[in-house]
DNA sequence: TGTAGATTCATACAATTGATTAAAACACAT
DNA sequence: ATGTGTTTTAATCAATTGTATGAATCTACA
């Protein structure tokens, strides 16, 4: 057995120069030269960590997705119980608060988590398929618990419009979040914009379209 | 000069081979080989009349993006004329209306224009910078249009609202269509929707997404 | 200190990319 | 029919891609 910390910081370096190039240039933009260039380590080290660049790209997904999906579970949970004990309809407003404010809360706290969540809004336009069956994966129960709540909130809606008012609410977040750090307006800056700011610009916009 | 018809058929099979393959595959995760394959072309057709695969590129969203922004924008400014003789504000849905009538009623009838309007959504993820910047170009000025029509319709709104808003709406639409392409469940079919069916489905959350 | 195993390293591989070239094939006016 | 300018074709270019290999280096325990 190895140091654990010397295997640790290899591994670590190049999921974190993975994180951050994936999210400036996609996964298939990324090529695994100027990724190990980035982490500081040698070409093979990928595939002898991770076995493939494939695999890295779950590695990477899987290390933010999970905690993340965590929290963000409990927190939709915890409105759905909240509303029950109430003998009321969990409010569609709520749901969309524990899903968001937790998203941009980790946005804005973990490192390197601001690229992952950009990323995120990358992968769904990959030339490559599996890069989005990947997230596909990752993403749909999390959507599913979103979908039930949100029936729930909004007994008078079809199934139907309510799946494609989550799916609009999904691309108008995601998308702001992605290019928002391509924008630079003088006038118009949002990059710098803490979580609650954040939550307080788009949280009404999605709050209204899933009521509407 | 040589026979016209020539010459346009094999342009023309390159331009709808690109805008099909570009919408599938976007721009970087399509090769020339592929391309020229399926436009059943020499490889080098596309150098020879296009002069590279960025210029063929541009020629892929002019062909298409011209004629429909000219509608786009008649049918906007159409809309704030008609309030101003009225001595009214404009009404943010009909701007939208304006905006994303046309687009769904082009992606509906035009050859290719599905494919096309698929494409925009995919482009703004694309791993090469180039494919934002050419898009942007050609995207920009109706941007803008739409800005300053909304400032009209929601005045008590500030311009860095309105802007994110506007950027969380075309989000929301261009995901929307992006991935529509891709999902084939069972009951929640909307592959297959029709323009004004499209319509009612997103005009209302948008529209009700700006007024928050 | 010496050895076994884990890690790093430089190098090479086959495949694919966009682009270029020169010759062949073509169209058409004279 | 001949010659001219346009288009198509096959072949090749250098560059880049993800991956694989074997030797070198390092770590940890005896």
């Amino acid at each position: 057995m190895n140091l654990q910390s010397e295997q640790a910081d290899t591994k670590d370096s190049i999921l974190n120069a993975a994180e951050c190039l994936f999210a400036e240039k996609g996964y298939s933009g990324t090529s695994l030269r100027v990724l190990t260039g980035k982490a500081k380590v040698n070409l093979a080290a990928v595939n002898y960590h991770f076995g493939s660049k494939q695999a890295l790209l779950e590695a990477v997904i899987k290390r933010k997705i999970t905690p993340l999906n965590q929290i963000r579970r409990k927190r939709v949970e915890e409105v759905r119980r909240q509303a029950r004990k109430e003998g009321r309809r969990p409010d569609a407003n709520d749901i969309l608060y524990a899903f968001i404010e937790p998203t941009l809360r980790f946005r804005e706290n973990e490192r390197g988590a601001k690229d992952f969540v950009t990323f995120i809004g990358r992968s769904f336009a990959d030339p490559d398929d599996t890069v989005r069956k990947i997230f596909f994966r990752f993403i749909q129960p999390m959507f599913q618990l979103l979908l039930e709540a949100m029936r729930e909130a909004l007994p008078h809606l079809s199934e139907n419009i309510i799946f494609w008012r989550l799916q609009l609410s999904m691309g108008a977040l995601f998308h702001t979040l992605h290019i928002c750090e391509d924008i630079d307006m003088d006038h118009l800056n949002i990059k710098d914009l803490d979580a609650d700011s954040m939550v307080n610009l788009i949280l009404p916009y999605l709050s209204a379209g899933m009521k509407s």
